[in-house]
RNA sequence: GCGGGUGUGGUGAAAUUGGUAGACACGCCAGACUUAGGAUCUGGUGCCGCAAGGUGUGUAGGUUCGAGUCCUAUCACCCGCACCA
């Protein structure tokens, strides 16, 4: 009988699915054990050989704890929703659902063939509204509560709104919006109900609020932190831009502390633990406030606080001050300034301006440009209003190709939003060859439609109040289209929508804010600075070094930093907007990569040291960042490396406050061991002590505190996509309302395009049923807003994290239409025992999910501080990628062409333009040197190619030439522009040779069907390889699919576990599975041969009993040190040992079956039955360690001289030490090795080794 | 710059925690059975050397009877964070 792994595993992955094997049982005597997979998000791709690494893992330990007596819940499901199945849909028109459902699918039958113990009848998707529904609840419950710092938890809204109409805000101590003016409860009593609302809002866990927002125009939507990876979006690797948007946040800050203090109590590795501490960025100081010296001279209207004091930006009037000749202006801008703006730059266009205007104007092309013309939010260099066509001329500040990031965004909102085409020439473009780009601008023209909607256009602005639907025009700077509430009733009218899209405005999308004047409500009570009519502004920053205050020597604030416009000096304003406009149009990116330039401009202001009373001069500097701490830094040049060499390259001077130290040529970096000097009440001070002090004396004059800072920042929850949970929420005058618990779930509704709607609002703006209706308590016809019991519905939906932040609680209890989790339930499991998954998550899933637990314990809901007690990550299964190496020569058809009928000569110029020459990898290798033979070789093929159209078309000849023009040049006169591409795998086998055929039959290389392949002295065509992550677009994606096939799920199982330690990043190789399926035939053949079974019931030898008892204990300490390599190899050690003893013993082999069936189920579960069971062998107990089987009589002991072993001496085990060493010396090899001198020293250890040192 | 991690044969990797370095497997070499083999089996295989022997865990030191393992310094690579005040 031979071992056929596909009848089998089709036989039990079926015995199994009907038999519910692997049911966990709801609530069971037994002890819980709960084992849980990063569900997979079901792309379109399948799964890839590096999926299933975790869950084999993850499996063997389920099936090895169900042996052990143990309920095990080992379940899995799909985090349905998410940004590729939307893009697809935008491709394709098919809707998200249907396409993931087919993915879901695929996804299932693959992880069915590989023989999983996991419980389907618990399945999630996060996609589906029975789920969702409870993410919609747990959205609710967060805007329902707040984060009280006095009882360190979260609670009900309710507890604060009661402290409220008792003693007001004064009292209270909480994780809120900063800010907050003080009030009483007489106060809090005497606002109207929405004001209240508004305050409430920076309350709460989850608000909405104007943040500045990543924002990725290609995507369409902004993006959290973590989706950021270098400046560019995680997906697609978009720019991002920073921009002021109204989103709904979650105030996860409010747990930074408890996140850091959980980490302890969790068995994490160190590196994830050390990744989230780092992305929590715990810093201990103090905050300190300067007061700035009111200057008296200062023109006043300079020093009056500006209304909009929320905006961190420069107000718009202060940008249009400035002169930036030539520059598209970044952001949005209110437009009657921009007008304004335009005419002040008029005066200044610079000279290639000059020479483009001359020359379009001498050209006379019958289209009327207009220069330095507001476009939207935008100032356009030159339009062409009734051909949509902006003419950008780049000089001065972006010729650095950073500056294209900021660009293509712009291009993007001006090109998407406004349907303009935006053509870009440089200054040098146009002085040095102005006809050029006029006939390049004159050809665009000519293809763009005309647009008779140019006086609209040219006054795309309406004065505020004239904002269709009563709207303001009045929105935030950054504020540009993708927002989406708060529409006012008319707004969807087709009317209204037109004239939106007309107008060009991208103004015109209210924010929620200005709706109903919740900024100015925000204004008025929210002012950071109470004293600001007296002019007295003050500036607060946080330091970690307070000790170092008498070192201050002068203060740097970030250019967005608020006091900047406020407190800047008449005098050193020119500078400083130049400053401040220079920073705001350099990428994020782009201010990460250049951190050596040191910048910054003197505002003129001094602020007041607190305890000297000195002035202190203010600087503005880009090296303080406006999101870290206030945004404002005191400057110890003396001992930050920063402030000293802010310090050196603007002259300002530097005070040493370190006793002993030399600070001449940089700052002093250690604060250990050191005392202050010059430092008044401080001198002579430690670190310790005067920190303490001084913190002390600032709270004293009431200037200052310990504080602690975080670096943690609350988490964007709003995205401007379709394929997400719609938020349960509606907007009554703008301000949002929940929809009570009992309503839910709000269904995603269908949407014809699921694309932004024509004004910028996310895809749910495109649904006709998107209102909510408060007497049907339902999603009714948007027609039938009425703002009275009719209301819109929120736009946005919920990121890709929402739905993952909790589904191992919906695993215990998954049909529960009560509640998210029964109390039974949730009391039971508790929370995942080990949790397997990449660490790719690290600082988004792994944070969120602890965020969301804890805040749901903090209400009671469940009972766990932490939702995963053990995390492990696998590493990364790296694909090979394959190349082949094309070489594109030119051809010419040189003679007789004109004999040849238009179709020939058509067809020899297709395929002579198909044409490549495949060189072998040793050949392109040799590319690098100077090669003769590649001459030849490269000749030959011409010729080749050439006599194919001379025999066939009689006589016609075609020259091939090598393109040296663009040819890569290699040392010694070697020309070849012969460059790699990506090759399927799947058409290579293990010894790199490429399938020729099927390569020719695959799509993606119609490029190659014509190509002469140059192989190798085998007449084999070598591919070369490269080892990167597995991606379709690199074609090195292989799936299981192809392995379970030929060698089956246990071979498969086995062998990614072999392959090395489950932690570790290893590139996919097949080159080692024949070991691994070598080894299941040979463990078949100790119970089968050619005529069936041969087990016996003899009494098994010492021997056998010893193999076996050693592989229990062996394969006891791996699984439990998820040591799963090892383990394989101890069963293949048991197993070479049992076949050479020839051991067919049913005492050795039963055992042995239950031994390896966590890793190879099928084979174990069919060895099983065929010994005459019943029941599948994953329920049966693990066999008992015997440890007498493995006492042993005697030892080889190995004998070292001086440490080198010579020889081995078998001696019995029970012998003494004195014993041993009288054994070895009376042993005439010690003697021979000793030369007949005698020993210094005889080290015997009983068991392992003896040595002699000589 | 800060933090985490990894360096062992031709390859993937082991090493009971300070005790015979390279288990197990791939590959390779030799042989057996075969028409043949990418099937199966046997033996060999760190490196140098015919051998005796020497040498060997990134590098250089140290502790120890004994170091891949502990200590010090250093190099290389990977990952996370980063003008974080």
């Amino acid at each position: 009988m031979r071992y056929n792994p596909n009848e089998i595993e089709a036989r039990w992955q079926k015995y199994w699915a009907e038999e519910g094997t692997f049911r966990a049982e709801a609530i069971s005597d037994k002890p819980k054990y709960y084992v849980l997979d990063m569900f997979p998000y079901p792309s379109g791709a399948g799964l890839h050989v590096g999926h299933p690494l975790g869950y084999i893992a993850s499996d063997i330990y389920a099936r090895y704890k169900r042996h052990q007596g143990f309920n095990v819940l080992h379940p899995q499901g799909y985090d349905s929703f998410g940004l590729p199945a939307e893009q697809y849909a935008i491709q394709t028109g098919q809707h998200p659902a249907i396409t993931t459902e087919a993915n879901i699918a695929r996804y299932r039958e693959q992880l069915d063939k590989i023989g999983f113990s996991f419980d389907w009848d618990r399945e999630v998707r996060t996609s589906n509204p029975e789920y969702y529904k409870w993410t919609q609840w747990i959205f609710i419950q967060l805007f329902n509560s707040w984060y009280n710092k006095d009882t360190d938890k979260a609670e009900s809204i309710c507890t604060l709104i009661s402290a409220f109409e008792a003693n007001g805000n004064a009292g209270i101590n909480a994780v809120s919006d900063d800010n907050i003016a003080t009030f009483t409860a007489v106060e809090w009593n005497a606002y109207t109900k929405d004001e209240q609302e508004k305050l409430l809002l920076k309350y709460r866990l989850t608000y909405l609020a104007e943040t500045e927002v990543n924002w990725c125009p290609a995507l369409g939507t902004v993006l959290a932190n973590d989706e950021i990876v270098n400046g560019v979006s995680e997906r697609g690797g978009y720019p991002v831009i920073r921009k002021k948007m109204t989103q709904w946040s979650m105030r996860i800050s409010a747990y930074a502390e408890r996140f850091l203090q959980g980490l302890d109590t969790i068995d994490w590795s160190e590196s994830i633990k050390e990744s989230q501490r780092n992305w929590i960025g715990k810093s201990v100081g103090a905050s300190v406030t300067f007061k700035v010296i009111a200057n008296s001279s200062d023109d006043s209207k300079d020093l009056t606080p500006n209304p909009s004091v929320l905006s961190p930006n420069p107000s718009p009037k202060e940008r249009g001050a400035s002169s930036d000749p030539g520059y598209l202006t970044g952001d949005s801008t209110i437009i009657k300034d921009s007008l304004q703006h335009a005419k002040g730059m008029r005066k200044e266009p610079t000279e290639a301006e000059n020479v483009l205007w001359e020359a379009l104007r001498k050209k006379n092309l019958g289209i009327k440009f207009r220069r330095q013309h507001p476009v939207g939010a935008f100032m356009a260099d030159f339009v062409a209003l009734e051909k949509r066509l902006i003419i950008e001329v780049d000089g001065g500040y972006h010729t650095s190709p950073e500056q294209t990031d900021l660009d293509l965004a712009r291009t993007f909102e001006l090109e998407q939003k406004h349907l303009f085409k935006v053509i870009r020439f440089t200054n040098q473009e146009v002085l040095n060859d102005i006809d050029t780009v006029v006939s390049a601008i004159s050809e665009t023209l000519s293809n763009r439609q005309s647009y008779k909607d140019e006086e609209q256009l040219s006054d795309a602005t309406p004065p505020p109040s004239e904002g269709a639907g009563g709207r303001t025009n009045d929105a935030a700077p950054g504020e540009a289209a993708p927002l989406s509430f708060g529409e006012g009733p008319g707004v969807r009218s087709d009317e209204d929508r037109s004239d939106n899209n007309m107008t060009l405005n991208n103004n015109g999308n209210p924010s929620i804010l200005q709706g109903l004047g919740l900024k100015e409500f925000f204004d008025d009570i929210t002012s950071p600075f109470d004293d600001e009519d007296t002019n007295n502004y003050k500036i607060e920053v946080f330091t970690t070094r307070p000790d170092t205050i008498f070192g201050v020597t002068f203060m740097t604030l970030a250019p967005e930093h608020d006091l900047v416009a406020k407190i800047t000096t008449p005098t050193q304003k020119p500078l400083v907007d130049a400053y401040v406009e220079a920073t705001a149009k350099r990428s994020e990116r782009e201010r990460m990569a250049d951190v050596k330039t040191i910048s910054g401009v003197f505002t003129g202001a001094y602020a007041e040291h607190p305890f000297t009373k000195e002035p202190i001069p203010v600087w503005i500097g880009d090296y303080v960042l406006a999101g870290y701490g206030t945004g404002a830094v005191m400057a110890v040049p003396a001992g930050d490396q920063r402030d000293y060499d802010f310090a050196r390259h603007f002259g300002i001077p530097i005070k040493n406050i370190f006793e002993g130290q030399d600070i001449s040529v940089e700052a002093y970096g250690s604060k250990d061991g050191i005392k202050l000097q010059d430092s008044d009440f401080l001198n002579g001070d430690n670190y310790k002590e005067a920190t303490k002090k001084v913190i002390g004396a600032l709270e004293g004059i009431g200037q200052g505190k310990g504080k602690t800072n975080y670096r943690l920042r609350d988490a964007v929850f709003s995205r401007q996509r379709y394929w997400g949970e719609p938020f349960p929420v509606y907007y009554v005058n703008g301000v949002p309302q929940l929809i009570a618990t009992e309503h839910l779930p709000v269904r995603l509704p269908d949407v014809e395009k699921y694309l932004p709607t024509e004004d910028g609002q996310p895809p749910l703006g495109n649904s006709r049923e998107w209102a909510w209706s408060t007497t049907e308590n339902k999603v009714v016809s948007n027609d039938l807003i009425d703002e009275v019991t009719v209301f819109p519905l929120e736009l946005n939906t919920m990121p890709g994290w929402a739905g993952s932040s909790w589904y191992w609680l919906r695993y215990m209890d998954p049909y529960n239409k009560e509640a998210l989790v029964s109390k039974e339930a949730e009391d039971y499991w508790q929370n995942v025992d080990l949790y397997i998954g990449g660490n790719e998550h690290a600082t988004g899933h792994l944070l969120y999910s602890r965020f969301w637990n804890k805040f749901l314990k903090d209400r009671g809901f469940v009972n766990q501080e932490e939702p995963f007690k053990k995390l492990i990550n696998q590493g990364m299964i790296l694909g090979q990628s394959a190349f082949v190496y094309a070489h594109i020569p030119l051809c010419d058809l040189v003679e007789g062409s004109e004999n040849l009928s238009e179709e020939n000569r058509k067809e020899i110029i297709d395929y002579c333009n198909k044409f490549r020459i495949l060189v072998s990898n040793s050949h392109y290798e040799r590319l690098h040197e100077f090669d003769s033979e590649l001459e030849s070789i490269f000749e030959s093929a011409y010729q080749k190619l050439s006599n194919r159209f001379e025999q066939k078309f009689d006589g016609h000849k075609i020259s091939f030439e090598r393109n040296f023009e663009n040819e890569k040049r290699y040392p010694k006169n070697i020309y070849a522009n012969t460059l790699p591409f990506h090759v399927d795998v799947n058409y290579v086998n293990a010894s790199n040779e490429l399938d020729i055929e099927l390569f020719k039959q695959d799509v993606r290389n119609k490029d190659y069907v014509n190509a002469e392949f140059i192989l190798n002295e085998n007449g084999k065509y070598i591919v070369g390889r490269e080892v990167e992550k597995m991606s379709k677009s690199k074609y090195n994606v292989v799936t299981p699919d192809l392995i379970c096939e030929q060698y089956g799920a246990d071979t498969l199982r086995l062998y990614e576990m072999f392959l090395g330690p489950l932690e570790q990043a290893k590139p996919w190789n097949t080159a080692g599975i024949t070991g691994v399926s070598g080894f299941l035939k040979k463990l078949w053949k100790l119970y089968f041969d050619d005529n069936g079974l041969i087990v016996t019931s003899n009494e098994a030898s010492k021997e056998a009993f010893k193999i076996l008892h050693r592989t229990i204990k062996k394969t006891q300490d791996d699984i439990e040190n998820f040591s799963f390599n090892t383990s394989v190899s101890s069963f293949m050690i048991a197993v070479n040992e049992l076949t050479a003893i020839n051991c067919h013993e049913r005492t050795i082999l039963e055992p042995l079956a239950i031994l390896i069936s966590p890793y190879a189920p099928h084979i174990a579960e069919e060895l099983w039955h065929r010994l005459g069971h019943q029941g599948s062998i994953s329920k049966v107990p693990f066999p008992i360690f015997n440890a007498e089987h493995l006492v042993e009589s005697s030892k080889e002991y190995p004998v070292s001289f001086n440490g080198k072993t010579r020889f081995k001496i078998e001696l019995p085990m029970d012998m003494s030490k004195e014993e041993i060493e009288a054994a070895i010396m009376a042993d005439e090899r010690t003697a021979q090795q000793l030369n007949g001198q005698a020993p210094k020293k005889v080290i015997v250890v009983p068991g392992k080794i003896i040595n002699i040192v000589g």
